[in-house]
DNA sequence: TTGTGTGCAAACGGTTTGCATCTCC
DNA sequence: GGAGATGCAAACCGTTTGCACACAA
């Protein structure tokens, strides 16, 4: 059997982006905010979009001992320098996602009933937004799509479970 | 000098629409209830996006004594019954508007600086939502677009006041 | 008359902050 | 060595809730 040992290698150049992001500001590369980060990049996690509770969760199984308040700081850091988003896509919490150019811009499409997220691209919601903002003389920083209903899966729960 | 009495009516006929919604579903009209809605449909009103505590300011401004809890109760009630409906304008706080069909399909274009708020229509954006939501087999609720730019008026003050 | 609505005050949950300690540059 | 980062615990702020009293139907 081949050794998988590839697949475990650090993309060592990630975090050197990131550190050259941080330092131009005067700031530092930790091992929190790496693995902060990391949750976002790696290239297997297939949710995308955390709250600090899950990247809390998910660090602390990983072994990681970390504080909400260094989760908070971090996150706002991160926000600072363009490398991550804030998306609305539920209640009473905040979330984040890769920003552009890291990631494509895209809206997102929510499940009320189980939360399920979609993502999807359309150039017709960026035309509308810098048309808009053209009209007015603003100048557009930053837009906001959330599509919320109900998916196949909960619809058939709700239809057949009575 | 023509008496303006007629602008100072009631329109009892609102009080009644609300009324009926309400006892359909076992619940009463109060003099609360009443006023916040109020806020929402006169027609005076330029500022149609209120919070709770905004709320709160305004009645307690006309001489209206209101508690926090009856505030929060009634909107809830209120997105319940349909007649209005939340909004992500800013961070950390909800904000309501009337809802369709009280008031038209529409959505946001926030300035980060000064905070005001415009509305604007496009049917773009619910062609978009329905596109989503169908190639899915999702169920369509609600759909929230907001555009976040600075407006004009902020960027003279930056440009020109330093 | 009775069940719904209100106000008060306390609880709640996500987020922020002050401070002592630690660590990256 | 010193500015910046962390963890802890307490504060914060918008919102919710339990309970006794008030009021619409």
């Amino acid at each position: 059997m081949v050794s998988n040992h590839s697949l475990e290698v650090h993309f060592p150049e990630k975090q050197d982006v990131l550190k050259s992001l941080l330092n131009q500001e005067g700031l530092r590369l930790t091992n929190q905010r790496q693995e902060i980060v990391a949750l976002f990049t790696t290239s297997f996690a297939d949710e995308k979009h955390l709250s600090a509770e899950e990247i809390h969760h998910q660090l602390l199984r990983q072994g990681q001992k970390i504080s909400f308040s260094t989760i908070y700081r971090t996150l706002h850091v991160m926000v600072d320098l363009g490398i991550l988003r804030e998306v609305e896509l539920a209640e009473g919490k905040k979330y984040y996602e890769l920003n552009a150019p890291f990631a494509s811009q895209h809206h997102h499409l929510v499940c009320v009933q189980c939360g399920e997220v979609h993502e999807f691209e359309d150039d017709r919601v960026i035309k509308v937004s810098q048309q808009e903002t053209h009209e007015r003389g603003f100048s557009l920083l930053n837009c906001q799509f959330t599509v919320y209903g109900v998916c196949p899966q909960c619809h058939n729960m709700f239809n057949s479970g009575g």
